[in-house]
RNA sequence: GGCCUGGUAGUUCAGUUGGUUAGAACGCUAGCCUGUCACGCUAGAGGUCGUGGGUUCGAGCCCCAUCCAGGUCGCCA
């Protein structure tokens, strides 16, 4: 093996260009590709920034010849020589007017062949992809990735700064709060038998700093959620945190379109306009199905409950008790959407517990509907005419005796069918704010309310008396933004009065003692002076994985989990030694599998 | 925890109603080759068909179980 000995890399492979010409330079790379033509020899030597032609004849010392003839791919090599022009120009790559004419060549290391070739559009299996991520990550297309990851955080501490926003780094042990999400939590050796857990945020931190009068604050940090992955969600990701003091939620939501313009023109080169659309949850719910709606296309839900109140059929009578029916309009998808593909989406519609999914076909030929015969020709003109129906569309209708299940299948259908019939157009970037949150949610497995946002939320002022009387009719004083149908950030304003938290907390059914056992330092912070503040936390990894268009948060992540939340490559998490568990004071009890 | 999809050479895949020696492309190895850049030509190596059972004269293919990966519902204040 050679060392670098007496040679300095001039500049990345990437940076040569044809000014270079006469000069003497040295490169440093991975060799990509060989093409041994005998007597001459080519090597594409590649780096972060691109690529180099290196060129080999038989002028060439003989040592540097033989060991260019020896190359093979992913060899990390130092080369020697004179930039020169190219006899032959390759317009696909960026140096491709000119090669490096070598006289020193070093093999700095060898490789093995890579179990998988290492280039920008690949089809290997992600598995492969992960346990070898070091492989992976040479691929042009996830630097290309960490760098605008890299790019986006550095335009946020930039961006806020300049806005007055002091960046502080709150703990990352800290203590559990069994509401929410599962925490991940580490045993503490000091204090056998109790448990740091990682946060699921740092909220209470920013809030109490807000307390502290550091009047704006941000982080760029990690946080934990021992829950089931996604492809948008992993058990460790990044959050861009702020809160704010004195501000309300007009506030929030400006400064932080602020930072999507910023981001989006200096990481994109893309202008998007501010202010973002600001939409009711409400709306977004009858209009969308969804609290976080994609409005890159139309095809928007419309109820028509009122239309069959007194139709014959039993199914949509049912529904009407004490749900509702609505429909979306496929437009001109007649032919695409033939009985054995809506069959497909009626067993798609089920997965989100919709019983079932009603239709009615306008082809050439007239009409073929699933519930036609049950109804009356007054009320299937009704319908066509409140759908805007065409020969050529398809109505698909659920109705269902919980209105939320509804808004879900629709909503989701309504995103399934765009993206099958290709309604999305690549490039757009469309933001909105949804506003107006319900503030509690009623959990059946509980059997009470908990939190929609979380517990800090302040309600809605024209709610506050609504508190103890009518908790499902309260509104939050919270806001999410979102971005092509995906949920990028979402906050709050918070409540800074201790006697309205501990009514928050009553309403949520803790006594008093919990309340104190789990939030005391909160309550108590409250005692001395809380300014009114509120804040927003952005998913980092989402941002990213939309402004590059990826369709999963692990390309946009350096070392991702995999579905069952471990590491391909490390394969952790991994059991410990005894004596690892023994100062823990921790015995493993693991359940016999029968 | 549920549902769906996939697992065959280093990689990506094909593999007929269950039937002879499981194929292709790329990659790899060796040889030849002076302007390649998807270099070309010639030859060659390379397979526990995810794993374990079962059915059968015979299983890559059928059945059962299980592991791994992906998607998704539940879950994610």
């Amino acid at each position: 093996m050679d060392t670098m000995q007496g040679l300095k890399r001039t500049k990345y492979c990437g940076q040569f260009t044809p000014e270079d010409i006469g000069k003497e330079v040295v490169a440093c790379g991975w060799v990509q590709k060989t093409r041994d033509l005998g007597n001459l020899v080519f090597i594409d030597l590649r780096d972060r920034s691109g690529i180099l032609q290196l060129a080999f004849d038989d002028a060439t010392p003989r040592d540097a010849h033989e060991k260019a003839g020896a190359a093979r791919a992913e060899f990390v090599l130092m080369a020697k020589g004179i930039i020169r022009r190219r006899e032959s120009v390759n317009k696909e790559i960026a140096t491709g007017e000119i090669e490096l004419y070598v006289s020193d060549l070093r093999i700095l290391a060898k490789s093995h062949t890579p179990p998988f070739e290492i280039t920008d559009h690949t089809n290997v299996k992600e598995e492969l992809r992960l346990k070898y991520r070091y492989l992976d990550l040479r691929r042009g297309e996830m630097q290309k990735a960490l760098m605008m990851r890299h790019k986006i955080v550095k335009l946020a501490r930039d961006y806020y700064d300049e806005n007055g926003f002091v960046e502080v780094e709150t703990p990352i042990l800290i203590k559990s709060t069994p509401e929410g999400a599962r925490d991940y939590l580490v045993p503490s050796r000091v204090h056998p038998g109790s448990f740091f857990a990682l946060p699921q945020s740092p909220q209470l931190y920013k809030q109490l700093l807000m307390l502290s009068g550091y009047d704006r604050y941000m982080q760029v940090a990690r946080c934990f959620r021992d829950e089931d992955l996604r492809a948008d969600r992993q058990p460790e990701f990044t959050q861009i945190d702020i809160e704010m003091s004195f501000v309300d939620e007009e506030d929030v939501m400006t400064i932080n379109e602020g930072f999507m313009v910023k981001a989006f023109k200096e990481g994109l080169g893309i202008d998007v306009k501010a202010p973002f659309p600001r939409m009711p949850y409400k709306e977004a719910m009858d209009r969308f199905g969804s609290d976080k709606p994609d409005t890159r296309f139309g095809m928007e839900l419309t109820d028509l409950s009122d239309i069959l109140k007194n139709c014959e059929f039993k199914v949509f009578q049912g529904a009407l008790e004490t749900g509702s029916i609505r429909a979306i309009n496929a437009k001109g998808a007649a032919s695409q959407l033939t009985r054995k593909e809506i069959d497909k989406l009626v067993d798609f519609v089920k997965t989100y517990q919709a019983k079932g999914l009603a239709f009615t076909r306008l082809t050439e030929d007239g009409e073929s509907s699933s519930f036609e015969k049950f109804l009356t020709e007054d009320e299937m003109h009704a319908i066509r005419e409140r759908m805007g129906a065409e020969t050529g569309d398809v109505i698909l209708v659920v109705a269902d005796g919980n209105s939320q299940t509804v808004y879900d299948s629709l909503g989701a259908l309504r995103c399934e069918l765009a993206k099958r019939l290709g309604l999305i157009q690549k490039g757009t970037f469309n933001f909105l704010w949804v506003t107006k949150f319900p503030l509690f949610e009623y959990s059946e497995e509980d059997g009470r309310y908990a939190a929609k946002h979380h517990p800090f939320t302040h309600p809605a002022m024209e709610d506050l008396d609504k508190l103890e009387s009518d908790p499902g009719a309260c509104n939050a004083r919270a806001y999410d933004m979102v971005l092509n149908g995906c949920e990028v950030g979402g906050g709050s304003i918070r409540i800074n009065d201790l006697e309205l938290q501990q009514r928050m907390f009553k309403a949520l059914g803790f006594d008093e003692a919990t309340a104190y056992e789990r939030f005391g330092f909160l309550l108590d912070a409250f005692k001395y002076g809380a300014p009114p503040h509120g804040g927003m936390a952005y998913g980092l990894d989402r941002l990213v994985m939309l402004m590059l268009e990826k369709d999963s948060i692990r390309d946009v992540i350096a070392f991702p989990k995999v579905q069952n939340a471990s590491e391909l490559m490390t394969q952790c998490p991994a059991e410990v030694d005894e004596k690892s568990l023994r100062e823990l004071s921790i015995k493993i009890d693991i359940a016999q599998k029968e």
